[in-house]
DNA sequence: AAGCCAATCAACCGCATGCAG
DNA sequence: GCTGCATGCGGTTGATTGGCT
């Protein structure tokens, strides 16, 4: 719809963010919260837009961050959601608790890209179950250059939808998502179903046993 | 020591979505 | 139903860092 007005319009700063700023923005959101992010930068006397101290508080302020590396575990989870759910970070987010959609975001690009590329060079030798199960996705999804278009998880929305994988679509997302699948064979659909529901209740039991 | 290059990650941009009037 | 605002999200950029020659 209408966007927001850019910060340089406005004479608002850009750019890393300096100790200060980060102190200013820290007491003010301890003290008054964090209701509407527009107003903020002007209420805390900062010099910056309402989305810049957003995204320094989402990614980097907040109290309840975790940083350093990611353990295995994590990188096990990121790579099973992400199978599930497709690039939607900030639901991969929601579910390692002190992590962001950025963190993870970049960490996904930087790593486990690259990572599971690898894997693909690999087939046979696998030995534990995460590894079997990252074989497994990369033999179904990724080695056909023609599945990555037809099955590529984006189009999955999450564990709700999995669980009614099969019905019909409530967005435009998912809208393209019958516009793609139309073209597919009807067994390679059910098959993509088969394997989402399948790695859906992986992923379910999974949690306890990684 | 200097220069180059690749990797990393914080931050920005633009679009989508939700909601109130 | 339409419009405009605020926020959320994913993709991308660019500065910084570290390793290599």
């Amino acid at each position: 719809m209408v966007r927001a007005p850019c910060c340089e319009k406005m004479g608002l700063k850009k750019g890393p963010w300096t100790q200060e700023e980060d102190q200013i923005l820290i007491s003010f959101i301890q003290k008054y919260g964090h209701e509407n992010w527009r107003a903020l930068p002007k209420q805390a006397g900062l010099l910056r837009c309402g989305k810049s101290c957003r995204l320094r508080w989402i990614n980097y302020l907040r109290p309840d961050i975790k940083r350093g590396n990611f353990s295995e575990e994590e990188e096990e989870t990121i790579i099973k959601l992400h199978q599930l759910l497709g690039n939607r970070w900030s639901a991969i987010a929601s579910r390692l608790p002190g992590r962001t959609d950025n963190e993870i975001k970049n960490f996904w690009h930087t790593h486990l890209k690259k990572r599971l590329k690898q894997h693909n060079d690999l087939p046979s030798t696998t030995t534990n179950v995460s590894q079997k199960m990252e074989h497994h996705i990369y033999s179904n999804y990724y080695q056909d250059s023609q599945n990555i278009v037809d099955y590529h998880p984006n189009y999955c929305h999450d564990e709700e939808d999995l669980q009614e994988n099969n019905s019909s679509s409530h967005d435009t997302q998912s809208n393209n998502k019958e516009n793609v699948q139309s073209t597919n064979a009807h067994g390679d659909m059910n098959r993509f179903n088969n394997d989402m529901v399948f790695w859906y209740n992986v992923f379910m039991n999974s949690g306890n046993n990684v």
